[in-house]
DNA sequence: CGGGTTTGACCGGCGC
DNA sequence: GCGCCGGTCAAACCCG
């Protein structure tokens, strides 16, 4: 009922990994039909002009009875092993060479691989055995250039043997037929590998990606916790001045829970803290080490939910030196927590969190903070649907009526895997029930479908985000700067039959939230604008990635009229104004070409926002993007801190300033995201609207160029441009 | 009958 | 210490 959007494409989807990928080969065929318009799409760039229609179906079908593990190895060699499958696959094809798919299907469905033409052995000289020619070639790509010489007139005699029509006449005429005919056989086989292979690339592609940041998002906490674990252990208990691991716990809590250990994973968190008494630090570790290891085995049963491929560096890990480090499997820590069964996993959490506090670490130093599951993204946005679709499955846990808002709140829990901590609220707008307000909370702890793969990062992003953040002094203090917004001016629907006019752009949920929250508001609003802020517990808002002395990231992020550099270029949406969307970084000198007027900027936007608010794909599609963003960078940040803090308790110096700024170009290693402000709005941007184009058009996702691009990520100010892609939207 | 939803009870945090 | 409130639990209920 309340999971709309479980559409089995997710659970298809959830092989998550190259080698259930592999394994996975019934997931694959069934996904493969699925792909015929982006396989079409890439078919159409190869300007093929014999109409197939007919034979389609059928050949879909034989392509898929002869699909197998060997066939899906083979299918990810070529993927992996060239950038154009297309071209790769037709070589293959025309020349039967070692591993062609096209060539085993072929054999296979049409008896029996006894190729008259046979070519080439795996590891030999490319020769060509067409009749009458012993050419021989050392690369395949000679044999193939050859092999089209051969083509027109071996192309009858093939048919002969992979039709599964018995040559009815030798006849000329026929044989042209026969000929033609085999020419639409492997455009047929083309198209269906292409597809496959397009499918399977966005596929991984979007693994990676997903991978990618996470692996980075765990080894920032790894870092940080060894930075803290030392300060730790470097400075008395009562003077650690780290943070609000410490601040945020009740003095003394952690005491608690470690007198008997065993009530750490039966859930069951003591009920009395006054019972409760201090311990070394190092105790606390132990304690948790022990947990650890005696929940592990029973808390992931098969491990089907592990995540072998988030194994970034157990080394890392286990450089550490913290006893905790012992775990069976220590890349896994960060989610084997989550594993533990059914919703035991969130008292865990708390319990793992009175544990580990002092700084004392890495327990699961994603889920053991305490902080983790508090870190939220909120997405407003218009929508007559109980909930959003994000891709993910979700079960509904409980309801609540909200104080000041009559519109109940909705739990839900996140069921692609058992276990998972990831956990979402639905509730109405009080000023305008027709805004769906939906908070992420959590981290995903398995492999997600493309389609929920935005959100989940979101997430997981956000998680982190306070981890890192949150968790620093500095960043506590930081916090108390004054709301920072992005806004993007919306004056008008654009004639969006979702749109209706609302009451506010401001969050509403987040104001008083005791929890850093991610408000993206995406409703649309004619008189207001789309605005995303970061709020604290206080309610301000916490400097977008911005370290104390606001040199790291934008302190503040508004929009102004877009700059037109030289290299500008202006794309125009088929029902919109031409789509440019500048960003000024505030603390930096305005630039002369920022003295826009706002007017001049909303028109701008118009656009932007128009195709942002129409989709809500597209809406979590940003708000994972930008939650991404701001978590790697507060990341960074925080890490930067941390190492300042270990030098030098000047944290908050300009000193640590620049080591935030190095720190975070050298860890994330992206230089663009090094320059703060319009770099990472445009990376921001770019995910989304990359994530997006993902969903829509997965199998051209691959090979489509950046939809957006930042023009001119200069240090000032830099022009975001969205090219084609408003038009998709 | 299994899985999801509903809903009242319960718990912990927080402010007064 | 008390009450409010958000969040969660779990039994009852519903539904296919």
């Amino acid at each position: 009922m309340g999971t709309p959007n479980s559409e089995s494409g997710d659970k298809e989807s959830g092989v998550g990994r190259f080698s259930d990928m592999i394994m996975a080969g019934g997931n694959q065929k069934r996904s493969h039909g699925s792909s015929s318009a982006g396989r079409v799409d890439m078919v159409s760039k190869i300007d093929l002009s014999v109409k197939l229609d007919e034979d389609s179906v059928d050949e879909d079908e034989e392509m898929e009875s002869s699909d197998g593990p060997e066939d899906l190895d083979t299918h990810m060699s070529l993927s992996r092993g060239n950038d154009h499958p297309m071209s790769t696959t037709v070589k293959d094809e025309e020349t039967n060479s070692p591993q062609p798919k096209l060539k085993l299907a072929s054999s296979q469905q049409y008896g029996g691989g006894s190729h008259e033409n046979g070519h080439g052995t795996p590891g030999m000289p490319f020769k060509c055995e067409s009749l009458g020619c012993e050419s021989v070639f050392r690369e395949r790509t000679e044999l193939v250039s050859h092999s089209l010489i051969h083509r027109s007139t071996t192309a009858s005699e093939r048919s002969t043997v992979e039709d599964d029509s018995p040559p009815s006449s030798p006849a000329g005429s026929l044989s042209a037929s026969a000929a033609f005919n085999q020419l639409k056989n492997e455009l047929l086989a083309a198209r269906t590998e292409i597809g496959r292979l397009c499918e399977e690339n966005s596929r991984f592609r979007s693994m990676v990606t997903h991978l990618t940041t996470e692996y980075h998002n765990l080894q920032m906490h790894v870092v940080m916790s060894m930075q803290r674990h030392k300060d730790s252990l470097s400075r008395p208990v009562n003077q650690s001045s780290m943070t609000q691991s410490d601040s945020g716990t009740p003095k003394g809590h952690h005491g608690a829970e470690q007198g008997d250990s065993n009530m750490l994973h039966r859930g069951s968190p003591p009920k009395s803290p006054g019972s409760q008494q201090t311990m070394p630090k190092t105790s606390h570790i132990q304690y948790a080490q022990v947990e650890k290891n005696e929940d592990t085995p029973k808390s992931r049963p098969g491990s089907g939910t592990a995540t072998p491929e988030r194994s970034p560096s157990p080394s890392s890990l286990q450089a550490t030196r913290l006893p905790i480090s012992h775990s069976p499997s220590p890349s896994q820590e960060p989610e084997q927590l989550q594993d533990q069964n059914g919703w035991q996993a969130n008292k865990a959490q708390k319990i793992a969190h009175n544990i580990s506090v002092s700084n004392g670490v890495p327990i699961t130093q994603v889920e053991a903070d305490p902080n983790v599951r508090k870190a939220r993204v909120s997405v407003r946005a218009r929508s007559d649907a109980p909930t959003m679709n994000d891709g993910c499955q979700w079960r509904k846990y409980g309801q609540k009526m909200a104080k000041g808002n009559p519109c109940p709140r909705a739990y839900y829990r996140c069921t692609v895997a058992p276990g998972c901590p990831v956990r979402k609220q639905v509730q109405r707008c009080a000023d305008d029930i027709s805004i769906l307000i939906t908070t992420y909370e959590g981290t995903h702890n398995h492999p997600l479908a493309p389609a929920a793969a935005a959100m989940a990062s979101t997430t997981s992003a956000a998680a982190c985000m306070l981890l890192s953040g949150s968790s620093s002094s500095d960043m506590t203090r930081s916090l108390t700067a004054p709301p920072q917004f992005i806004h993007l001016a919306s004056p008008s629907p654009q004639g969006n039959n979702q749109l209706h006019p609302s009451t506010t752009a401001v969050p509403t949920i987040s104001a008083s939230a005791p929890f850093p929250t991610i408000t993206l508001d995406l409703t649309n609003n004619p008189t207001t604008q789309l605005s995303l802020r970061l709020n604290n517990t206080s309610g301000a808002t916490p400097a977008w990635g911005c370290s104390p002395s606001g040199v790291t990231v934008a302190q503040t992020m508004s929009m102004q009229a877009p700059p037109q550099p030289s290299g500008t270029v202006h794309q125009h949406h088929s029902q919109m104004e031409p789509t440019s969307v500048g960003f000024r970084d505030q603390n930096q000198a305005l630039p002369q070409q920022n003295s826009g007027a706002p007017l001049s900027l909303q028109e701008s936007v118009t656009a932007a926002t128009a195709a942002i608010t129409s989709d809500p794909n597209f809406t979590a599609a940003l708000a994972a993007a930008i939650t991404s963003i701001i978590s790697q960078q507060n990341q960074n940040r925080s890490f930067a801190q941390v190492a300042v803090n270990q030098g030098s308790q000047s944290s908050k110096s300009n000193h640590g300033v620049t080591v935030s700024a190095s720190a975070f170009t050298s860890v994330v290693g992206s230089p663009a995201r090094a320059v703060p402000g319009e770099a990472a709005l445009s990376s921001i941007l770019t995910s989304a609207l990359m994530s997006m184009h993902e969903k829509e058009h997965p199998s051209a996702a691959s090979s489509s160029p950046p939809l957006l691009k930042c023009v001119k990520p200069s240090a000032t100010h830099g022009s975001l441009v969205v090219p084609d892609r408003a038009q998709h939207l």
